[in-house]
DNA sequence: CATTATACTGTATATAATTACAGTATATAT
DNA sequence: ATATATACTGTAATTATATACAGTATAATG
């Protein structure tokens, strides 16, 4: 999918809060009205540009039968099981997705990965339930966080970390704190902990 | 708000899902061609009806103009602390509410209900977190509920129920069981717990 | 028993909206 | 050099749509 110019971009964003607030798409001219254009024709070619590109699909014939194509900024993707070796947001890693736009927890999740195991039930994180990952938020000491050890993904909290030596802490008294060397082992801190789900009980 | 007629409820159900499915409201012709209806004005009288009994707003001159009023049975109740006496979803108790179309998990839930104490811990539950609570689906044995015992709100699994004894029974080790004589306490079990929402971890 | 609500047909019209055609101008790619 | 993309103005025709008006018929309400 191309990129949009700058102009249209706002174009695409005046049809989505056009939607938002009234619960459905502008016309060429609310668009022209909207962006001071002195011709509807202005909107129709930067619509055209705009599907083009991907974005929108244009329904021919119908008053304001333009309709949002779900780009993939849009859906929080929940991962299930992580094949190992490739990224956690691999395609084939992908159980579904919920449209972000229905997301009741924090706006900062970028993908919902599905617990495995029993090593995190004393911090109320159970085998199947989602956990929401953030990964812009900075890991604090103390917090849950995923984590990536040479191509194994896993959920444990972060419990110390130096240059030189990194503990992840199963909250499970029946498992035993994991100790790395970051120099020695391969290490990726993937994302923070922000929300959680669990969908049956 | 009146109750809608079989007809004009078939009408409400064509327009959500005309949003649903294609971003925008039907046309007057849209709704006629659905239902069989040999004049638009058919339809025109329908959502003038509509609107009338509070459901839909109309705006005039514009095509597709049909605005859906958020109705009270589109939102999803959070309920924070429950006042002694009154009902659970008594208006005091409302903290906010979810729109039901951006619910992720079961549509089964009526209400969210914000957990106080630490009693069901061991089952995962911990303080603040918020349990999706469904007032349809019937209880049984071993499974997690919503119980008001003499005007007291609380969540316990449901181990024992027979017309003389309940055992409600707190996920803590720390906590005794309750066992209540339904013939001498008030008791009501509100609601099952089918899903669950933790905020901030 | 008159009134109002429900549930439509049928016709007509003003206006809302899409969309084609003819331009102008600048920038970027081949 | 010649397309192709971007970013518009201006006009106009066609079609889509809302909406008024005139009816018919049945059920519910006061």
């Amino acid at each position: 999918m191309k990129n949009l110019t700058k102009r249209q971009e706002e174009i695409l964003n005046l049809i989505k809060n056009h939607i938002l607030d009234l619960g459905f798409p502008p016309t060429r001219a609310d668009i022209a009205k909207s962006l001071g254009f002195k011709s509807p024709n202005a909107a129709e070619q930067h619509l055209r540009a705009i599907e083009k590109k991907g974005f929108i699909k244009i329904l021919s014939g119908a008053s304001r039968g333009i309709v949002l194509n779900d780009n993939l900024d849009n859906e929080i993707p929940v991962i299930g099981l992580v094949a190992a070796g490739g990224p956690i947001l691999a395609q084939e890693n992908v159980e579904k997705t919920f449209p972000r736009s229905n997301n009741l927890l924090s706006n900062d999740i970028d993908y919902y990965l599905r617990v495995k195991g029993d090593s995190m039930v004393e911090a109320g994180i159970f085998e199947e339930d989602l956990i929401g990952v953030s990964k812009s938020k900075t890991p604090k000491i103390g917090s849950i966080v995923v984590a990536r050890i040479n191509d194994e993904v896993t959920v444990k909290t972060l419990a110390e970390m130096s240059q030189t030596k990194v503990i992840l802490r199963p909250e499970n008294q029946r498992y035993e704190d994991i100790t790395i060397n970051p120099q020695v082992d391969d290490l990726a801190i993937e994302g923070s902990c922000v929300a959680l789900l669990r969908e049956s009980i």
